[in-house]
DNA sequence: ACTGATTATCGTCAGGCAGACGACTATGAT
DNA sequence: ATCATAGTCGTCTGCCTGACGATAATCAGT
């Protein structure tokens, strides 16, 4: 077998987002419209190709900054308010995903805050959150919106689709919730994420039971907000325990 | 920013495998042995280029199939003994990983029974089963096997490090550890492939009453062996059940 | 045939954690 | 003042795990 990388055929590598945050009760994925064909004026997740000497992580965080501004969030550095989670997702290399040549998109997931800005900003044509309910439904046969007429680009719903699971198991066992959160955030809010990520309702009291019982995960910083209505709560940030052991319980169904 | 995809520079992907069985009561990892520059002589991951027009998947099928043999195991078909779990790990795409041009590898992980043959056949140079922690000790300074003076090439030992990690927690929460087992099973086979990938001791008891007690993961096939020694053990096949929950848990250090 | 080694399997018990839910607290709105 | 809203602290019960005793059924020697 002959093992020349130069005699094997080329392909174009890309990376993919699947940019997640929670805005108003809803776990929302940024979309872009498509400019030119294929798929134009269709919907399709943000992503660009790699260059030509650019770490693939690399590129997954060039792309994020270019369409939201955010930066990728460094445990070595000081917390910056603008900071999200990135990981690597998954591959796709179906040979007919592109119809115009063989590319390779690597999928990152991205985690963020929910931004001030609602349009995220960026050279991109036309960028917005949506739920992402609304970006898997299909059919459109349920609550679609109407801006929404088409399924994503490419094999976009399947990376999203993937991505959103990834999400949902994740944050069982780690941290990662805090990712959805501002920089200080209370135990309510916290709790408002996991209803929006899993679609499912937790009981108040035993989650902050939970979450203020495991070390290591919540560390007060002494002040409290009103920002939610009702009685002050204590402003927490994430601390240093990225492993939740035991894990958070998605219930059933 | 331009879309066109042939006007971005041309990448060469590759699927590395990460094969794990469990022999001798030890995490092995199947190594080859390099033929050619760069780092000729030198143990690697086996691996391949991706042809012009295969699916990922299909080529670390591919891949797998030659250098052991192994098909890949598929639910729909009936269970083959020289079935395999395959899926995709992770992509490596540093650009100074292979020194000769910019490859991007999409690395997969493979579990397999333990095999019969030894030295597993194919087209390979040469290739062997080697305990994971022979592959992974850099230094070399621990009970090194003499025959595995120098560490993996490229980054193999990352992508052979993440591989095992994918396994050692993948078997908490899912039945894949069965992967590992031969079609029909003993309860203390399934056991000690847990003690094996996990490099613990496991209470017999308290294993036997999780995994029989969990609906779904094993079914009695009525037959019993003695291969083990001691007294006869029931053999079991593995059930529908792919997700173990609640989680079977790894012991503390 | 007996003995010991080995492995499998069943049972018991205490501690920890989660789900269900009651009770109380502190704010803003009317 | 009253109500609605959200946060926080407790209690109780049931399930699961870890630790470990006990018994069962085989094989290798003697």
């Amino acid at each position: 077998m002959p093992y020349d990388p130069a005699a094997f055929p080329p392909f174009a590598v890309t990376v993919d987002l699947v940019v997640l945050t929670v805005r108003r009760h809803a776990l929302c994925a940024l979309a872009v419209r498509r400019g030119e064909p294929p798929f134009q004026g269709r919907w399709a997740l943000p992503g660009g190709f790699v260059r030509a000497d650019e770490d693939l992580t690399a590129a997954a965080a060039r792309e994020l900054a270019e369409e939201t501004g955010l930066l990728v969030h460094d445990p070595a550095a000081p917390a910056s308010p603008n900071a999200a989670h990135l990981e690597q997702l998954a591959t796709y290399g179906d040979p007919k995903r592109d119809p115009r040549m063989r590319v390779v998109s690597v999928a990152h997931l991205a985690l963020a805050p929910d931004l001030p800005a609602p349009r995220p900003g960026g050279d991109a044509h036309s960028a917005r959150w949506a739920p992402v309910e609304s970006l898997l439904d299909q059919d459109g046969s349920f609550g679609r919106d109407a801006d929404l007429a088409a399924p994503l680009a490419f094999d976009h719903a399947r990376i999203l689709a993937d991505g959103v699971e990834r999400a949902r198991s994740k944050i069982e066992y780690s941290s990662l919730a805090t990712a959805f959160c501002p920089q200080e955030f209370t135990v309510g809010e916290l709790r408002r994420v996991y209803e929006a990520v899993w679609g499912v309702a937790l009981d108040p009291r035993n989650f902050h039971r939970k979450v203020t019982g495991t070390p290591g995960f919540l560390v007060p910083t002494g002040g409290t907000t009103t920002r939610q209505g009702g009685r002050p709560a204590q402003l927490f940030r994430a601390g240093g325990a990225t492993l939740l052991n035991p894990p958070m319980l998605r219930p059933e169904v």
